[in-house]
DNA sequence: TCGGGCATCGGGGAATCCCCTGATATCGTG
DNA sequence: CACGATATCAGGGGATTCCCCGATGCCCGA
């Protein structure tokens, strides 16, 4: 197994964590994308653990590139950030799985042993959330990152929030009424299956943070 | 040794790290500030190691309070956030050492030892720069950011709106008043020298993401 | 042509935020 | 010690948001 983050002391419990399992050995340690990829062609590991967020930010990126590389190889993804975050963007970007930092170490296990076994693996929270937005297809089927699913106008009202204009300023920009945008609002959380007001605010600073 | 960090894996790691070594032991361990309390009246440790980013209440914070009722306890402060951020705050409320978790484990051990016989532990970098800053006197026309005139919870309460969080959510968090949020609000404004609100929202969110 | 997504707007009530004044306690520094 | 900075909290009132409801007109594809 191949061990991908930029704290050695997360890495050093990674490391006793997998290795005293029996079945588990890690054969590799990176503390950054580069590294990582340059111990991917030597080491030939069955199964990688990545931290999202590296040095050189690219966690994301990493998983992209190692999923061209080696499709098949099943990566696991853990992060100290909320799964509601990140958890579909990685396993879109290739990802078996999405583990947070503050959850048990047990569960890292639980989870590599399940992306090993050719499962996904992501929290009882996270699947029942993305299994309830898998059920409302009306898309075909197709599995469409929300962002896609948001109308030019909502796209549009969904960038200014995550920049942090409040409804009244969008409306005033957009020279339409703070009603209009409330309903804009009101869709957008919909289609991202969101709940409290919180969270998309956070949702579209993340977003909008990454396409800066 | 006390153990106090919301990561799981981290505490192992560390606990391993510190258990191998001959003269240094774990006594406990915790996940957040009140844990961290209530373990440190009945362990009575002669040492703590703290990580400064907690769940309920930031780790600056647990400092403080651990600094009241054991001003001689020596706390490591280990954070993921970069020295020049967090270094000269933390040792302004109390702790004896800061080390950053990119740093490799055995300056762990180094930084324990260290604030252990007394010292006070920083990188050779943070040191060279703490004396400079004292070094060059406070000549009337230095150009200090805003971000440095922030006490330590202001630049919280600023982190947190610049990650999304509403008053009500801060407040929550840092287990304080939603009046105390509005407060801080308000005087983190006039240190930017801000007149509206969202202007507060957008700067935090901007300072946010570079600092990512 | 009919349905559906889209964009626009409105009402109303509860919740929250915003801004002001003011209060208390602590801490560090001169 | 006195003073300023900090951190905490409170009250109140107006502004804003949030969330439920419903409505209209438009355009496009089945």
């Amino acid at each position: 197994m191949l061990l991908v983050d930029d704290h050695p002391i997360v890495r050093q419990g990674m490391a006793q964590l997998i290795n005293r399992e029996p079945d588990l050995t890690v054969c590799g340690e990176a503390a950054s994308a580069h590294e990582a990829l340059a111990l991917l062609k030597t080491l030939k590991p069955d199964v990688a653990i990545i931290d999202i967020s590296l040095e050189d930010r690219s966690g994301l990126d990493l998983l992209k590139d190692i999923h061209v590389r080696r499709p098949k190889l099943p990566v696991l993804i853990l992060s100290m950030h909320h799964e509601s975050l990140y958890a579909e963007r990685a396993l879109h970007a290739g990802a078996r799985g999405y583990v947070m930092k503050q959850e048990a170490p047990d569960k890292v296990l639980v989870a590599v042993r399940t992306i090993l076994s050719g499962e996904i693996y992501v929290s009882e929270k996270m699947s029942a959330k993305m299994l309830r937005s898998l059920a409302d297809v009306r898309s075909g089927g197709t599995a469409v990152s929300p962002i896609d699913r948001l109308s030019d106008r909502e796209l549009e009202v969904f960038h200014l929030i995550g920049k942090g204009y409040s409804s009244s300023e969008i409306a005033a920009q957009l020279c339409i009424s703070v009603k209009t945008i409330e309903t804009h609002r009101e869709h957008i959380k919909e289609k991202f299956k969101l709940t409290e007001t919180g969270e998309l605010r956070r949702v579209a600073i993340e977003w909008a943070a990454e396409k800066r």
